[in-house]
DNA sequence: ATCTTGATTTGACGAGTGTCAAACTAGGTG
DNA sequence: CACCTAGTTTGACACTCGTCAAATCAAGAT
């Protein structure tokens, strides 16, 4: 990661990725999610996990979900969330280069 | 990264550290200074490559100083801000494990 | 159609955030 | 000392955010 390769532009995008993981409540959420390793999580489970309202569980996930890292499907009354783990992969990496960058060279 | 494994108490304090992320100067910050692997970078280059004022700087770096993302230390008149990789590689390692345990079984 | 359960949207409110101008601190120079 | 540059702190303001109660939407059951 070089100071030039992180333009305005996509700093906005990729911080728009960390401040969505930037509440205690929404990291639980996508920890719980990701937990799943594939399958999908019923909101209803995740609701019943959070001493927080069904109304705040649903902003969050919809934080999540507006920033990418999480997607959601209806099957009939239940809505399941699945992470995307490429999103995340991507927010990771961006780390790990920072990381190895400064312990590396000097 | 297992639901269990993740309470209250520990999304707090991963929080405030994807919190000091989630704002697109700071990001460019850390980057900038990331990409000093291993030197400092004086506060006065860091204002100098930003559109805001330097009481706005100044407030990024103790943000993320106060995440313990970023050092800093005083040599004379100057200023020099340096990263804390350890910080980083915990934050990069949970989106990591994250996105393997989300793409690896079901 | 009516009712019930699951989930989201709307509206509102207190708390927090990003920003700047102005004042202030730290250190060096005449 | 006075003065200057570097950086931070304070105070203020508009804006965003997390939260909940109430209303609404979605889909099934009676």
């Amino acid at each position: 990661m070089v100071a030039e390769s992180l333009t305005e532009t996509v700093a906005v995008g990729l911080a728009k990725g960390f401040k969505a993981l930037g509440d205690p409540a929404r990291l639980r959420l996508l920890s719980m999610i990701a937990a799943r390793a594939g399958d999908e999580v019923c909101v209803c489970e995740l609701t019943d996990a959070f001493t927080q309202s069904a109304p705040t569980i649903s902003h969050h996930l919809k934080v999540l979900r507006d920033a990418g890292l999480v997607a959601s499907e209806r099957r009939g009354t239940w809505v399941y969330y699945r992470v995307v783990p490429s999103a995340l992969a991507a927010l990771s990496q961006l780390l790990d280069t920072s990381a190895m960058t400064a312990g590396v060279n000097g």
